[in-house]
DNA sequence: AAGTGGTCTAGACCACCTT
DNA sequence: AGGTGGTCTAGACCACTTG
């Protein structure tokens, strides 16, 4: 009695993967052929080719067109995050969100924020700086710096009801992200606003997006002590 | 003249992406028919489904079966980032690669660490620190935990000569992972180590894998001041 | 120059989910 | 119950890259 089950390629990807965590295929090896693994396995070379794009993604084999596969040698940790609008991301803890304006002004972007875009010469751009609250305590402080060349829409938002935050991701995609995480110490105005000890730690992300090569925003984003940040899956 | 151009996959999803920036598609909506998509565009279904599958990964539109595909209306951003091996990431930078064990004992389980697995009763695993330098500055100071009943070939390593970290990559494939980044405090051991000023913002990645359901390990790694982690694109 | 992965097509069937 | 996305097949051609 044999297997009638139609062979799917998450059917392969288990098992190749699974080869690669037996070492029948070490790292460094070269992978056969998607043709003869696909006869091997009796399904057809696109099967393979779904399984091997997703081995591929995860970070486990590499693939060139005359090369070949290829086990990694080196793996990498590979995680996707997630990191959602900071109203929703507060919502979705079940925590009443709030939001405050600090401050809004036009001002010429000193070096860090040009650095940030990757632009040489300082203009002006709109700089808000907003906090957000979660159950009424300090979530998280932001220090935003938006570009009016291409988001002259959002001299016309009244920032002190809608986070500059929500009304870009409603209003103003973009197509090149920089996303970075680091730790800072409380100082000054994060410490203030976040209501946190002078010099206890603290998660900063800091993002910056672009349309085509046009800068649009760049923020830095301040969580309040105790933050962290969890990969996907 | 007409354009004699194949279509690819990439064109599509461009001009889906396109049309969802535009507003074509707003954020909400559902999209027409992959199938109908595809007789607009004059390609195979097959073709449509490759770009969808991108935008859907992006985090642009989701999909489900009966319900067609909608544009999200709270998009998240979404990055991907690899952690490497330490090794290679101070060797990529250019700098010299050292690292010292620091300490080495099996001990009992606290609570912290049966949480992190998910574990209910306390068990003795090896736990490991470790410095990690670059160009003879201390760079990472690591925690870790290695269950020996998934990995008892590591009471037989040198860990004085090579890292658990590299050992464990070169030689333990996992088939779950968890990440969480967050931001600490430098004190005691970590200050100590790492050669910061107590109380300095120190960044932490926490790291916990399994194969199956069965831990392997879970590291806390801290960095010294001033690292800085990117997403890839 | 040739081998390998990448993609496209056309058609078929399946699986899931919403209505 | 029916519509939509998910997948499989077989064959073809293309594009990259390495020997």
């Amino acid at each position: 009695m044999t297997d009638q089950t139609r062979l799917s390629w998450t059917d392969v990807r288990d098992e190749i993967r699974a080869r690669i965590l037996n070492r029948t295929y070490a790292p460094g090896d070269r992978l056969p052929r998607d043709e003869d693994i696909a006869q091997e396995f009796g399904c057809a070379r696109t099967t393979v080719h779904r399984a091997m794009q997703d081995l591929s993604q995860t970070g486990l084999v590499e693939r060139k067109r005359r090369g070949g596969t290829h086990v990694l040698s080196d793996p990498v940790t590979r995680a996707t995050f997630d990191i959602p609008i900071t109203r929703r991301e507060v919502e979705q803890r079940g925590s009443k969100y709030d939001y405050q304006l600090i401050r809004r002004s036009v001002e010429l972007t000193p070096l860090t924020i040009m650095a940030r875009f990757g632009i040489t010469s300082a203009i002006k751009m709109l700089r808000v700086k907003a906090l957000h609250l979660a159950d009424n305590r300090p979530y998280i402080f932001e220090d935003r710096w938006i570009d009016l060349r291409s988001t002259p829409a959002i001299m016309e938002v009244d920032l002190t009801r809608q986070s500059a935050n929500e009304w870009l991701v409603h209003n103003k995609p973009y197509s090149r992200l920089d996303v970075r995480f680091s730790a800072m110490s409380a100082e000054g105005e994060s410490a203030r606003f976040l209501e946190a000890p002078e010099g206890s730690a603290l998660f900063v992300i800091e993002r910056t997006t672009w349309i085509g090569t046009a800068p649009i925003t760049t923020v830095q984003a301040i969580a309040a002590p105790g933050y962290q940040l969890a990969a996907q899956s």
